[in-house]
DNA sequence: CTGAAAGCGCTTACAG
DNA sequence: CTGAAAGCGCTTACAG
């Protein structure tokens, strides 16, 4: 109720300065043994809580860092915010998490806004080729790690999956089937693994031009995976296969193909990435490229750790997995539309 | 690179004392408008922003509020955070995140870590009645908004989702169909949600005697809704409809049915609670009860607001949404296992 | 209307 | 090893 308890009181508790009880909570090495006994004593006694706001004033420190996330309702998110905090807090600091809703300019404004209030920041920018975001992290006064986003002009730390990879060993899973056809309707290409997938894609059937591969970079929305889904399927060359970007881009292919009336794998073979809690209940379990999101919370965190300590700039790059399932078949004989 | 711009540089800028630029900034009545114009020039000219942990300090407020949620992955929680977000910043205010996994400790936690650094919290409690968070709650001397969550014996701000009306809804229109053992798997009894429909769905059929309720209450997991579901579809008074408390859940009852080649509504009818994106490719489309997050969301940032503001002490009750589907029709003919 | 001074609660050189 | 003093960057009575 009254004014909470502070260093003076302590102080006055244990009958020395303000400045020795701050070297015994501070693990000062001068301190005497019997000091240490009264000043901790004292503190137990009063429930005495150091002021952050005061301490971060002094020493220019928080003990806090930064997430900003586009959506943090993406269960990938859960479980590398739940690692990366872990990590953070053995090693002293706080995770505050704020959500830009994949709109660029709230990652600036919620960057300015914990600027002052964190020593450091975990990033997951909604557009990393943005010239606003570019230019407020060149301000950016506090160490951050990207996460899942290239900024390759600037030398910045960050934690990266192998999309690339991914993508092509999936592809190649298809193309062996014996699919010519492939379409890939991905999202953002404002963000690495979208872009990594595209560049990946587009050089992996080089000695195999009878491959053919096409993508549709757009948004991450159940929308552009059904109308894009729509015009393929009633193209010329309609694609034997489809591989989709996201849980959000699956949902609109499933509801395309519902709508045609189209059987997995026996007239069109499917691929998604990432997995989703539903997704077992999709007949026929759908082949997807997945990845380890726990291991990517705790390598973020330790390099942020790493770069609060001035260890020299690192990128970690993340392996992701493929894991084939019956969605993928033989294409049928050609059937064209008349 | 060099030290931030501070007070004392806009002052000597402006030429006035730093007590001016603050009273400028800060919009205090008495400033002239000729000094007012050059500290604002000053300011802009050198993109001086105020430091928050000084005023904070000074002022003992932060315009900060702090959100403790057990599950930020939760689809519901992101649109409830996005609404939250934007009525705070319209009133001055930055929204910090905090995720407790469900875990009542971690909820205490991130109260004590978070508590000087906002004004305010909203707060969605791992358990509304765990000793330890009742007793964090006593002692914490900032205000806050309990979100769905209630605690009876505490006069708390707080705002709900008529979780009871909901159910009485859902469980009626299954009893004139004709079902007279319903079952609801539902999950943590710790929380307002489980705790109103538990106690709903005991009144609900006060003045029918004949339709028998059961209920089963434990967490929010898909294996919960699995073993119950498994044990209720060998018991002797087998139901002929479940309610399903939360996805997680429903996910589990479903891989129940599955296993034992029931369907949906012939051999069983099925209600379930809240909304998932994978949910349309379900066949039968289940029955959903719903809630507007949206809504909730700016009502609790509101009642923060006027909390701050010292306004009288509210509970806001928000309604839900019965929405029947095809996974609900009229009990077959009893079959009894042998 | 404006400025000089004190102080929010800490930490950290600086003496001793 | 310990204490007194200065100061982090602000704001707010207090004079004038």
């Amino acid at each position: 109720m009254s004014r909470p308890i502070g260093i003076r009181d302590v102080a006055n508790k244990a009958a020395v300065a303000a400045s020795s009880v701050s070297r015994v909570i501070s693990g000062h090495p001068n301190v005497s043994p019997e000091m240490k006994e009264r000043v901790l004593a004292a503190v137990e006694a009063l429930g005495y809580e150091p002021n952050i706001l005061a301490q971060g004033l002094r020493r220019g420190s928080t003990q806090t860092i930064g997430l900003v996330v586009p959506d943090i309702s993406n269960p990938l998110f859960s479980e590398l915010v739940f690692h990366a905090e872990n990590t953070l807090n053995a090693a002293g600091y706080a995770l505050l998490i704020a959500n830009s809703q994949g709109v660029p300019d709230s990652d600036i404004t919620h960057l300015k806004l914990l600027r002052q209030r964190v020593d450091g920041f975990l990033l997951s920018l909604s557009d990393e080729t943005d010239k606003g975001t570019v230019s407020a992290l060149k301000q950016l006064d506090k160490p951050f790690v990207l996460l899942d986003r290239d900024i390759s002009k600037a030398k910045y730390f960050s934690v990266l999956w192998d999309h690339g990879a991914g993508i092509k060993t999936a592809a190649a899973y298809l193309a062996d089937l014996g699919h010519r056809r492939i379409a890939m309707i991905d999202g953002n290409p404002r963000v690495h693994p979208t872009r990594a997938r595209s560049q990946a894609l587009q050089s992996a059937f080089e000695d195999r031009p009878e491959v053919h591969i096409a993508k549709y970079d757009a948004s991450f929305s159940p929308d552009h995976g059904e109308r894009t889904t729509d015009f393929l399927l009633g193209s010329e060359s309609r694609p034997t296969a489809i591989i989709a970007g996201s849980v959000q881009i699956l949902i609109g292919v499933l509801r395309s193909l519902r709508r045609h009336k189209l059987r997995v794998p026996e007239d069109i073979s499917l691929v998604t990435i990432d997995h989703a809690p539903m997704l077992e209940f999709i007949e026929p379990p759908i082949a997807t490229i997945d990845r380890d999101c726990g291991d990517f919370g705790r390598t973020a965190a330790q390099l942020l750790l790493d770069r609060l300590e001035g260890r020299p700039m690192r990128k970690h790059l993340l392996p992701v997995n493929f894991d084939p399932k019956s969605s993928c078949a033989p294409p049928a004989d050609e059937v064209r539309p008349t």
